[in-house]
DNA sequence: CTAACTATGAAACGACTGTTTCATATGCAC
DNA sequence: GTGCATATGAAACAGTCGTTTCATAGTTAG
């Protein structure tokens, strides 16, 4: 938490003059309040002119007061690294109150992102939206996820189809697909045996596939060939969180917008243009 | 974690213009910019002019829009420096980093559960947990997210139906209510109009009515007499977020099984038996 | 189609902010 | 004491910010 200005001030205080030095104490006390006071209100908290504290902004080596504040606000919104949240323990009773559920999430979440490569990111991405066909599978406790990915990915591009999830339907559906297809698949533990068979399919129609799954079924998704996007979901209660599947596939799909460009976006703003005028403002 | 300005938004929002709701949004995403940015850099981010910025705030029954920045600061000092995560500012490429995906879900999450009262969730609970029988519904975008709660519903508690987004059905899928049932919606920016006349309808029926939405539709939701679970889904890119939402779905579920206790553990027990036949072990 | 109304931005205006200039005060060397 | 250097505030100045006015585009009512 030690901004550029704070360092500034330390290093120079001893040489710094006595009114000088009642706006460099205000600052290294309270810091953030260069983002919300004016110079003049500084300088007329500690008792001092306007002149002085301009003069002191200038002799600390900023150019302008405004870029003493363009620099604390940038250093504000970069700021440092997130700390880790430990995993609270097993809950005695089925206690969900709400900030452990908070802490729960927050704990998934930065195992889970902090895990994933930015580079298998892209990767995904680039096979993702360049395919020419993307479908995407979830079983189960998965298929609303699996629908919501079908939602949100068809925003940015076209040929999303969503795999249904009638047992015994799936391979009529994947039948037309071709090798340079991508398959994204959505499934956690308990891993169903049906996607196993649709992974080894997979492989052998030469699909580029994705799983977004929890750690425990990271190595097997390997051995099917496919990519393992790992995903926390443990909870102390008895059922998983798929929050950190909801938030994967947002950054999933985010990258892949990233990646096509204006094309997602135009088909982004034509798709909404479209709903505006399905659903008339409001 | 709700300010003044916050709530007199949220009261207002629906009778904003179209500019004035950019700012509002804008400001319910990250109400912290207002202590930190001037009015007309405000609005020059959401692209407005000054002139629409100074009318918005004089409208909101600030004298000026100092009083504005005046209260705000005044507020944080009551609320003590509680920095919270900072939601990183508009991301210029779109620079969708790994590191900034956490951090932007680690705000919104602790947004929304900070904000949360758990005399409001365990009434929820109580609500969903003895009514008769449980609607589901969500429209579009939505719909994924609709029907992973019915899923993760369903497996603790009876009877519970998912509302078809096949638009024009819903009335009849719903004729079959009766006045202790309990009806969940999950409804975000941009409100669907079919919503609004669906909550009308719930009133009337005496259904209890719980809304999952986010900020900027928190008043209207009440003002249909239905309860509001506010997410906070505001993104450094265009698509919303709904990690907090699903997030939000598992705390209530979690909340539900509580309250029923035994009765819920065994009917989960009962289906993943049952899943495990259909689906033989592994 | 016209009239009234609303929402909006451009521009004029006044208030305030931050910088610079200048005169004064303070401290030190001699 | 005088001379010199430094620190400081008052005031002048230039620039920015927020408000108000006014003209225009878009919408609604009749």
């Amino acid at each position: 938490m030690a901004t550029r200005l704070a360092l500034r001030i330390q290093e120079r205080f001893e040489s710094l003059t006595a009114s000088e030095r009642k706006l460099a104490t205000l600052l290294l006390d309270r810091p953030d309040e260069i983002l919300t006071f004016s110079a003049t209100e500084l300088a007329g908290i500690v008792g001092v002119s306007k002149a002085t504290a301009a003069r002191f902004f200038r002799n600390l080596g900023y150019a302008d007061f405004n870029d003493v504040r363009l620099q604390a606000r940038e250093e504000r919104n970069r700021t440092g690294p997130v700390q880790q949240v430990p995993m609270p323990a097993e809950a005695p009773e089925g206690a969900a109150t709400v900030p452990t559920h908070l802490q729960v999430e927050m704990a998934n979440l930065t195992r889970t992102f902090e895990q994933l490569r930015s580079d298998t990111l892209t990767d995904v991405a680039e096979r993702l939206a360049t395919a020419p066909r993307l479908w995407v599978v979830g079983l189960g406790p998965e298929a609303g996820i699996a629908r919501h990915a079908r939602i949100t990915l068809a925003r940015i591009r076209p040929a999303v189809h969503l795999v249904s999830e009638n047992t015994g339907s799936w391979a009529e559906e994947l039948a037309s697909t071709g090798p340079t297809d991508a398959l994204l698949v959505v499934a956690l533990r308990p891993w169903p045996k049906l996607i196993s068979a649709i992974l080894d399919f997979a492989r052998t129609t030469r699909l580029t596939t994705v799983v977004v799954t929890d750690p425990t079924n990271a190595a097997r998704v390997r051995r099917h060939g496919a990519t393992p996007l790992i995903c926390h979901v443990s909870t102390p209660g008895p059922e998983a969180s798929h929050t950190t599947v909801l938030s994967m596939l947002h950054l999933v799909a985010n990258a892949v917008t990233a990646r096509l460009g204006g094309l997602a976006l135009r088909r982004r703003d034509l798709i909404a243009d479209l709903r505006e005028e399905l659903d008339p403002q409001e």
